[in-house]
DNA sequence: CGCTTTTGACCGGCGC
DNA sequence: GCGCCGGTCAAAAGCG
């Protein structure tokens, strides 16, 4: 398609007039999760060759190769953009690619948070993520199995979330890995707790972390409004299920 | 007809 | 300063 933008000059500049976004640019500082989800080959040809999906509504807004790819072409080799649809003003966004060594292997990283109840949450008249009990709450939605996620710390600069799961499960994943980074962050407390990775999607990732407030602070743009981001008292249990890890970083 | 996907252009950060 | 690269934009096409 051939594409004659306008004059940036007018476009960007109109959008950076927005209130919004007149705020200067802070150092990056970006806060992410790394979720590598591995799935069986017959889920994958069943989804079409799509990426795992969560409740939320994404809708794609770029792809690009990913470089250094040895595929040429295909679903391999490129990294989808994508963004919440469910609310406009909605900053979440994901990035979802293949790996280059496995192709069962999706890594979806999610960036920002949801302001919004999520599809989930039917009688959520209130912020989900705000609510410290929203990890409980979805436990009867479906029969979940003895999914769980350990986590811990790593010994670099951040924190990761190691997912095992029980190896009698047959759904669709088979193990998944969540991997929360924080540029510039270097705080090594640690933390070990269980979670389930369908109590972890709906929500906003924040509420998995326990990051030092002050450390945060500084470029918390949506989370300001958020106010204090607890954890739920369940993550306070310690992990003792499966050590079947999988790899969490593939750089 | 409205929403989503596709896709080349553009932007800004970063390394050299 | 320049080029590379990752991320984003937005027009056009696709789809239900």
């Amino acid at each position: 398609m051939g594409k004659s933008r306008p004059p940036k000059s007018e476009s960007k500049t109109s959008r950076l007039l927005e209130p919004e976004f007149v705020a200067p640019k802070k150092r990056k500082m970006t806060q992410k999760v790394v979720i590598t989800v591995q799935m069986e080959a017959n889920a994958i040809k069943q989804k079409n060759e799509g990426a795992p999906s969560d409740c939320w509504s994404w809708r794609k807004y770029g792809q690009k190769p990913i470089k250094g790819s040895p595929y040429p072409s295909d679903h391999f080799g490129y990294r989808g953009y994508y963004k919440c649809s469910s609310s406009k003003g909605c900053s979440a966004k994901k990035q979802v690619e293949r790996s280059s060594t496995d192709s069962s292997l999706f890594i979806i990283t999610y960036t920002s948070t949801h302001n919004h109840p999520g599809p989930n949450f039917p009688n959520k008249d209130t912020d989900p993520v705000t609510q410290d009990t929203a990890m409980t709450l979805q436990q009867d939605q479906e029969p979940i199995t003895d999914r769980h996620m350990s986590l811990e710390d790593n010994d670099d600069d951040s924190q990761s979330f190691h997912y095992s799961k029980s190896p009698f499960n047959s759904t669709t994943s088979i193990s998944q890995g969540i991997h929360v980074q924080q540029e510039e962050n270097q705080f090594t407390d640690k933390f070990l707790g269980t979670i389930s990775y369908d109590d972890f999607l709906p929500l906003s990732y924040p509420q998995l972390m326990k990051f030092p407030k002050s450390e945060l602070s500084e470029e918390n743009d949506f989370y300001d409004e958020l106010g204090e981001l607890q954890l739920p008292p369940s993550f306070t249990s310690f992990a003792g299920i499966f050590e079947e890890t999988i790899l969490v970083d593939p750089s």
